[in-house]
DNA sequence: AACCGTCTCCGCCGTGCGGGGGAGGGCCGG
DNA sequence: CCGGCCCTCCCCCGCACGGCGGAGACGGTT
């Protein structure tokens, strides 16, 4: 039998969860909690195997009670899988760094949710969302970076006007920084839109980044 | 009915697997291959709705066979579920990379493949086994981040509309994908400019990227 | 000399976008 | 109970943008 403990502001999403999951014969539902404090001390108090940890929480947030939960780290430790509606990267990170067991999207089945429950429970993990992406990306970064074929092919006029684009300079400014005419520069924005294979100045931008042409040029990184 | 394809060297393995998953009855094993190449023709053809991907095969690898299929990126590409028997966290990073919808250990109970395949076919990401921590804790250290003032003061639904514009997506298209009307979307879309201090669309996923509120993805997103 | 790619510019035209308003309903905290 | 925030949606307007076709000039290749 997995026992479960839900931490969730909101009583209708308990509840939906509770029905879930009690439903089936394996699982559980201890006990709740509404806010991140509540959470903690139910936790410590029922042991749990399964902790449904909301990541928007009153008080403490979900972040923070795996934190507290899990910080003392002693014998079992409960499993935490962290609960929350989008698919923000920042969440997954946190909640991994805090010592997750998974991440789950709230609009996911509820069978998935079983799942996840029951595959956590197994001391194993869990990840969801394609916020994964970000984490291969990150990895990418640090070792080889292949640029795609469509870089190669942009002139050298081009490509000085998809640096320009992605500072989130107009076409008029790009020409009067460039020297040129305002046509001009659209004849080339055209071009690059046709190679990169993007149909306006936004998507060319994203591809610029997500190619690597340009990297996020954070203020650590 | 999930149609599934099965590429692994081994026989016995794909024998195992089909007999997992042939029990099930919605899901069906279309095809199996035994070497990448053939992984890829068969996909292919069969247009399976999952794809159970070998990392070690002969001739071209799970990795590059995952690229091959998922590079073309036509309208319904096939989820692949990258398996394999080691936890290296090379693996992970390079099928992810790759365009893998998710990761699963060979030594998964059977109930686990079987939903990890119903999750994957349903459009959503999966991952697996310990070497998440791995991942995570690497990225933890290699993030310094601090998101800006700004991203605090979004909405929910401020902060859903960015993400949207950060794929690329129009304000109609980004309407649709949430289920509200175009004017709505128009508002947030202001919403956000006027927050994160840009004065159009493409200035705002810039600043997104830059910040961290979104990270450069893999090409199969 | 003919050819092609690149860079430079010019119109026209449809439209997606952003600015400026306003309006109603839900929910929460004071 | 009321003010404030959020979400939802509407109007009109101006404009930058992107698609289309055309043009002249330079350099290199054939």
């Amino acid at each position: 039998m997995i026992r479960i403990v839900l931490a969730d502001d909101e009583r209708m999403v308990r509840t939906a969860l509770r029905v879930i999951l009690d439903a089936e014969p394996d699982l559980e539902v201890a006990g709740e909690a509404s806010t991140g404090a509540e959470a903690v001390s139910v936790v410590r108090e029922l042991r749990p195997d399964v902790v449904l940890m909301d990541v928007r929480m009153p008080e403490v947030d979900g972040i923070r009670a795996t934190e507290r939960i899990l910080a003392p780290a002693p014998e079992p430790a409960p499993r935490v899988l962290v609960v929350t509606t989008f698919e923000n990267d920042a969440y997954v990170y946190d909640a991994l760094r805090a010592g997750a067991a998974g991440f789950l999207l709230k609009r996911a089945a509820a069978e998935d949710l079983v799942a996840a429950v029951r595959v956590v429970a197994r001391s194993d993990s869990l990840l969801y969302p394609a916020a994964l992406r970000g984490l291969a990306a990150a990895y990418a970064r640090h070792r080889p970076a292949a640029a795609p074929a469509w870089v190669a092919r942009l002139t050298e006029r081009e490509a000085e006007v998809l640096r320009l684009m992605a500072t989130g300079l107009t076409n008029a400014e790009i020409a009067r920084r460039m020297g040129v005419g305002p046509a001009t520069v659209k004849t080339h924005v055209a071009a690059v839109l046709a190679k990169t294979g993007t149909r306006d100045r936004t998507q060319a931008v994203i591809a610029a980044y997500e190619s690597g042409f340009i990297a996020p040029a954070g203020p650590g990184a």
